[in-house]
Parts: structure tokens; C-alpha cells; sequence
DNA sequence: AGACGTTTAAATGTCTGACAAATGAAAAAT
DNA sequence: ATTTTTCATTTGTCAGACATTTAAACGTCT
């Protein structure tokens, strides 16, 4: 953990990147405990201040926790993969909302990964995750549900289908093209006849699955891919002639 | 930006959670100036040091800005694509040397990614993304290349591909998948025979993207994914029999 | 010796006040 | 009108203090 290089960010940045670089080169292990606010501003040649503003920065990146107390101070963080799901939905969700991606391009996107992992699903899917479809479609095919709650539902559908995969890298980088997607599926007004022809693929989705039909479930999923991206165009539609 | 409600983590984090709502519910919109620390202080009826603290943590994020001077101040920062590749392949880089995810779990989830955006690169690869390849492919063929080299080029090679597909939600989500498992590839030794192997599918990949021929695209790809897992297993074999 | 309560030291969390540095805007001088 | 100077605002950094939490060290009693 030498000292930064002169750079032209504040100083509270300059630590973090020392020590985030110490982490990520796996110079400090996960659950080594880091030196304390004290000795740190000792090695830095800084004040507590500064150094207790580049630890919060760590701890919101969970590369680091605190603990109070005697035998308290910064630990490296384990990363889990649940930590990083947040990340990555809070992420792309914001990059969808803030750069204006449109319905089209996150939908292609969103389609293309999850049928990646179909045929991985196809195969290794357990009888949990078809319960899971199973119920969601349930939920799904009630009349009284909000569009906003057959979103979720949508969405948890979606990401039993990947779970079934098996492969948490999988997962974990699936989640945020799955979820940050749901607000801007939520803008999408489900008539009972779309919601109709959603169950449907769903259902005939969570059947090939359960044959591992491999082939089925891609040829649905584009089904459902290209269904998806017209009813959102036809919202885009509906927005520019409101009249 | 309402007070956040009581919780048992710190009252920077609190804080930080507050305003990060406030951001991702559009309540603040793109550059809009947060308060400054003095008010916010105020406000939150904390002391400077600690909304310094919750602040530090949004910018960590790349969620703000900050700028010194009269008119300066905290800005909403516009998070874009090139902001959240970073941030992806650092979290995907952490997640995979920490929870000891094998190379083949990694590897699978690359190429299935990878296949998933193949019949869209197939179609929309333009000159320029042809041209990388071929340049990759070139250095990748030159003799005195050190694995980490050779590696890097092979990371250059799939986010051309990657890139291809024209769709920056796609690139995004794919940069942590390609880019995060170098480190694991770099622990590969590369012999002169499976160099010549790589670089032949290489060039077979690029001339079928030519052709825009997506099917075999995707079938090299898959023979790809065989090859570079079956290196990975024969290294894994030696580390166990290391006598 | 062992169990139990007390003290104590170490560490983070928070607050206060101060000064430095940057920066744009207003005021002043030319 | 233009340039220069001054000035107020805001972030960046520092120093010191106190509160709070926590586990270890210590002492006491059985």
C-alpha cells in the first residue's frame, strides 16, 4: 500500500484508489483487517478526515466494512454476489433512465442475453425453478393484478428462467439487463389481451423447459422478444400522436 | 429529499441513501445542483464532516460531481456508458478472484454472452470493427508476445466483436463478462500450438462477421468456448499433479 | 481455579472551528 | 468599454475534542 501518485483528484480519492488498487491486486485479502484511521493518517501524511472520507468511499463500493470497538476498524469485504446484483441494477437502471435508452435497444438487449442462458437452463433447471415459473404465471393470469405487479411478477419469472442456468456469473450479469429494464416496462399499459398472449409464452416457455426442449424455449423467447418490442412501440407511437 | 428513516447503519450512509433515492427517482434531475454542504447540514441536522462523508460515498458511485469555486458545488452526474464499464469490470473482477469461481463456471458465462450478441455483430459490424479484429488477430500471430500481451489482445479482439452488435446497453453488460476473466486467462500458459489454434478460429470468426454468415459465427464460438475450457482444465490438471 | 462484574484501552462515529484554495461575479480602475 | 481588483461562496483539508462501542484485561468472590 505505497503511496498514490500525484494526480489532480483530491486526496481522499488518491487513497481510496491506493488502497482499492491494494484489494483488487489481492495485496489485502478478504477479511484482513486494514490499519486504523489513525495509522493510516500517519502513512498518508494526512488528517483523519480526509482518510475517513476515502474509506466511505470503499464502503460504498462494499470492498470494505467497519466495525466499531476495540478490536474494530475496516475489513476487506467479501464481495458477494448479492452485493453485486444491487450494484448492477442500481447502475443500469440509472444509465437506461439517464441516457435516454430507448424501449427497443434495452428490449434487444435484454432478449439476446437471456436466451443465451436458455439452453443452459434447458438443461440444469431444477424442479424449484419451475415452481417458481409456475407460480408467477399463476399471479400473472389474475384479472384484478396492477400492470405494475405484473411487471414484477414478469420479472421474476424472467429471472427463474435464468437461475435455472446454474451459473451464478450468469445470474449476477443477468440481473441488471433484466431488472433495470421493469421501469421502463411499466410505462407499458397491459391490455387483458396482451397479458393473454404473455401467459401463454410463458406457459409454453415453462413447458419446453420442463422437456428441455432447448430449441422450443429460444424460438419462444424470440416470440416473446419481438411481441415485447411492439408493444412498446406502439406505446412510442400512441406518445407522439396523443391526439 | 426527505429525511431518511431511522436505521441502524451510520448516519452518513443514511444520508447518502437519502439523496441517492432523491437521484433515482428523477427528484434530481441530470446536473442539477445539490444544496451546498453548509445546507445540507442544516437540513439533515448533521455536521459538515458527515454529509462530506455521505457524499463521498455518491461520488464513489460516479452519481455526483463536485466542483470548487462560488458557483461550485455538488452536481448530479450523468452517468455514462463508459463510467459503468469500470465500474463492472472492477465489481466482476473482485466477485471472481473472491468467491473462487472456476474457470470453467467463468468461461461458460463468457461465451454465452458472447454467442448472444454474435448474430447481431454478424449483422451490423461495420468496417471498423472488422479492421481491430484483423489487427488483433495480427498481433496475436506475432512470436515474441507475452501471455499477459497475448491475452490483452484476445480482450481487444471480443469487445470488437462485442462492439459489433451496436447496441451500447449489450457492450455495457458484456465488458464485465470478457474483460473480468483476463486475469483468470492470464494464468494460462500459452504454447505456440494453441496460439496458432486461437488465432485460426480468430481469423475464421472475422472472415464468417465478413460474410455476416451469424450461424457460423456462433458455431465457432462455441468451438471457441470448447477450446479455451479445455486449456483451462489441462492447467488446472498440472497445479494438482505439480510433480 | 473458575465465574462474574468492573475497569480500561482502542477504535470508529460525530461535532466544532478553523484555514487554504479555487472560482465566478461584482466592483473598481483605467 | 475593457481590464483589473476585490470579494463572497464553496469545496478541500486540517486539528482537536468528545461520544459510543467493543473486547480484552483486571479483580473479586465463591
Amino acid at each position: 500500500m505505497k503511496n498514490a501518485p500525484p494526480s489532480e483528484t483530491g486526496l481522499s480519492a488518491q487513497i481510496a484508489q491506493s488502497i482499492r488498487d491494494a484489494i483488487v491486486s489481492g495485496d489485502l485479502p478478504v477479511d484482513e483487517r486494514l490499519p486504523s484511521e489513525a495509522e493510516l493518517s500517519d502513512q498518508f501524511a494526512v488528517s483523519r478526515s480526509t482518510v475517513r472520507e476515502a474509506l466511505k468511499r470503499l464502503a460504498a463500493q462494499s470492498l470494505i466494512r467497519t466495525q466499531r470497538g476495540a478490536t474494530g476498524g475496516a475489513f476487506v469485504n467479501r464481495l458477494t454476489f448479492e452485493d453485486a446484483y444491487g450494484q448492477q441494477i442500481t447502475t443500469s437502471a440509472l444509465l437506461l433512465s439517464m441516457n435516454a435508452v430507448d424501449f427497443d435497444t434495452a428490449c434487444e438487449a435484454r432478449f439476446a442475453l437471456e436466451r443465451a442462458c436458455a439452453p443452459l437452463s434447458a438443461t440444469r433447471r431444477t424442479a424449484d425453478h419451475l415452481a417458481t415459473m409456475r407460480a408467477e404465471i399463476t399471479r400473472q393470469a389474475q384479472p384484478g393484478l396492477s400492470d405494475e405487479s405484473f411487471c414484477a411478477s414478469d420479472v421474476a419469472f424472467h429471472r427463474a428462467l435464468v437461475d435455472g442456468a446454474g451459473n451464478p456469473v450468469l445470474s449476477y450479469q443477468l440481473a441488471g439487463a433484466v431488472e433495470a429494464i421493469e421501469p421502463l416496462m411499466n410505462m407499458i399499459t397491459f391490455t387483458a389481451r396482451s397479458r393473454t398472449h404473455i401467459v401463454g409464452l410463458h406457459t409454453a416457455i415453462a413447458d419446453a423447459l420442463e422437456a428441455q426442449d432447448a430449441t422450443k424455449v429460444d424460438a419462444l423467447l424470440a416470440d416473446l422478444a419481438t411481441y415485447t418490442a411492439q408493444l412498446g412501440r406502439s406505446v412510442a407511437d400512441s406518445k407522439k400522436t396523443p391526439a
